[in-house]
DNA sequence: AGATAATACATTGTGCGCAATATTATTTCG
DNA sequence: CGAAATAATATTGCGCACAATGTATTATCT
């Protein structure tokens, strides 16, 4: 069992590297990385969001949050502002470039797909697949400070 | 197409870091974090190896690599030692130690499936799948330098 | 042989991921 | 009301990943 052949987390942890770096060169021409893409994703989905619902939407902490959205506030993508209501609450908005630069990542899925030469088919096979082991999986806990 | 629940990549991203965090626990009791664990594997199985034998096999290239051998020196479980024939390549061995960690770490595959209550077959359909796309998509360049 | 190219690894810098902890704000409870 | 508990985010520190570059060594080619 100990071989890296039987491990079925490897060929996962490779192929996701490997499609990342399908990504970046299209990444490249918006200045956004992987995971800030994901979080743009996100927002064009709704908005505003806070930290927490992007945290638990793509289960990640605010560790690896709060300096990513701080570099997209940066870029002039996104603001981040204290709900008055709860100070503690921070909300994350689109500005109109943030909004504007979903125009120009519309045809990057087709291009991935067109650059790592797999059909539509793979790919659905693929997302089912991994949705399923991470739907039995996923713990749902994955904010900081949750340590249970 | 630019929704999260579209993407394919998403779902194989969130699953890979997810198996990850299973692993962690155990791999915490024998000191070792997934990556290292890969390398420790690929070198049960075949020994020495050089940095360029490794990263072909776990495509990563020596910025990921150098230092995390230079940990797994540290903490005595393998040596690092310049080929007398060819000053350029760095052989990796296993000390006593890392053979005899082996024995220590033959229990983590069937906890993790514990751990993440999935079955034999769920695991195998996921290697199976991701397997099919790494081997279309897998450029077969990842040591640096070679930027082509 | 001597210049040039190629090879193998190391270094640097940036950006995640995540555990542990800290900080600030709100809620709860006596 | 005031103290303690809870909640939401921020900070710190470590270890990857990866691009770009650097360095030393070997191979190649007149």
């Amino acid at each position: 069992m100990l071989q890296l052949d039987n491990q079925a987390c490897f060929p996962l942890y490779a192929l996701s590297r490997e499609i990342i770096n399908h990504y970046r060169p299209l990444l490249d021409e918006i200045d956004l990385t992987y995971p800030q893409y994901l979080v743009m994703m996100v927002l064009w989905e709704s908005q505003p969001q806070t930290v927490n619902q992007l945290g638990e939407r793509l289960l990640l902490d605010s560790g690896t949050l709060t300096p990513l959205l701080k570099r997209l506030e940066q870029k002039g993508l996104i603001s981040r502002t204290r709900r008055s209501s709860d100070e503690r609450v921070v909300e994350i908005s689109l500005t109109i470039d943030g909004v504007d630069l979903k125009s120009s990542a519309t045809d990057i899925p087709g291009k991935v797909m067109q650059s790592m030469n797999v059909t539509l088919e793979e790919l659905t096979e693929l997302r089912n697949v991994a949705r399923k082991l991470l739907a039995k999986t996923n713990r749902g806990c994955t904010s900081a400070g949750k340590t249970e």
